[in-house]
DNA sequence: AGATTTCATTGATATAGATCAAGTATATTT
DNA sequence: AAATATACTTGATCTATATCAATGAAATCT
């Protein structure tokens, strides 16, 4: 059940058989199946959930009906509204499973007695967001600088996983595109 | 000197006198001149730096020439190009400052030892970089779901004082919209 | 204080990408 | 396997915002 988190853990930081085992304790294992919310806005997000197998998604909803995809988890990532995990206050987000996926969770209290507890776990999210702010702040500059077309061909050439697992109309609408836009790019690109 | 930095630094976390004396000597004070860079695209960025007095500012610059706002510091926030710091990579961004500014400035040397011998610090860290995914998430999401005016209307209510601070036309390229754009969405607001 | 550079405003025009609509293909359910 | 729903493609049109251009207002320099 762990493999792959600690596979992840390892990846960032030294951890230790006798810390695993108490890391181990904080978390529950979920099982979520496809199209099921993990997450519905106005909810509190109880949880911070590492997904073992599977895929998940978060997005937002405006005020036409439109969904904004703000993140997908697959096999080694996390998935979270933070800042109402953090906060309590209601979320604004969605998340749901795109495919059948094995969760592992934990509750707040559950990640800041974790975190003082085994203090190789707080460098090891500190690392997380380090990364995580990086990343965001890539897509921020594209969507900034660069055209339906530019956006796409970067995101095929550093992340053709998401590609690959992603349905083309969650795809668009991460790039902030609509999906006939998407799909006359696609066209032009392979001729 | 650290005056700013420690009041900051207690509004996440509890530290001691003795662990604030350990801290000090991690920094080193800059003075920076208005217009002068911090940062400039190809250097690899040396230093986390926390604005004491002043306001940064960080960007980076397409194939055309337009700048991209990514980053506004002032009293009591960091700025880098975490990425670049991390990696030692060479940044693809440039940091300068609008206003003469004071700055407290640590290495990546510094900053590693730091968190090791003041894990308190490694706390702070976590909490600041939650806070920033959740600042980058928001305006991710604002530059996908909303309309140049929309997303000036609320940059507007939930950042007043970046619209006070920062001249039109950087406040345009941190919206993604143009100058021109923006100068006929103010005339259009206050009528 | 006058000169020069930089920034903000306004108007006219162009365009990338959205929207609307309809058809085709692919999944999913019964 | 047929039926239904969901996703993808293609074309025609529309629109928000960019771009280009010119003028006026601040700010900065000498």
């Amino acid at each position: 059940m762990f493999e792959v988190f600690f596979s992840q853990v390892k990846d960032k930081v030294l951890i230790s058989e006798q810390e695993q085992n108490l890391v181990k304790t904080f978390f529950s294992p979920k099982k979520i199946r496809k199209k099921q919310y993990l997450l519905q806005e106005e909810d509190v997000c109880k949880h911070l959930a590492f997904v073992e197998r599977g895929l998940l998604r978060s997005y937002s909803v405006d005020e036409k009906g439109t969904e904004h995809m703000i993140h997908f988890a697959w096999e080694g990532w996390w998935m979270a509204d933070i800042l109402s995990f953090l906060s309590a206050e209601p979320s604004t987000y969605f998340i749901d499973a795109i495919e059948e996926s094995e969760l592992l969770l934990i509750s707040l209290q559950g990640f800041e007695e974790m975190l003082l507890k085994v203090p190789v776990m707080e460098r090891y999210f500190r690392i997380l967001f380090q990364n995580n702010i990086i990343s965001k702040e890539r897509r921020l500059i594209q969507s900034l600088a660069y055209s339906a077309e530019e956006k796409y061909l970067h995101l095929l050439a550093n992340n053709p996983q998401l590609v690959q697992k992603i349905p083309q109309n969650l795809v668009a609408s991460y790039l902030g595109i609509t999906p006939e836009t998407l799909s006359r790019i696609k066209r032009k690109i392979t001729k």
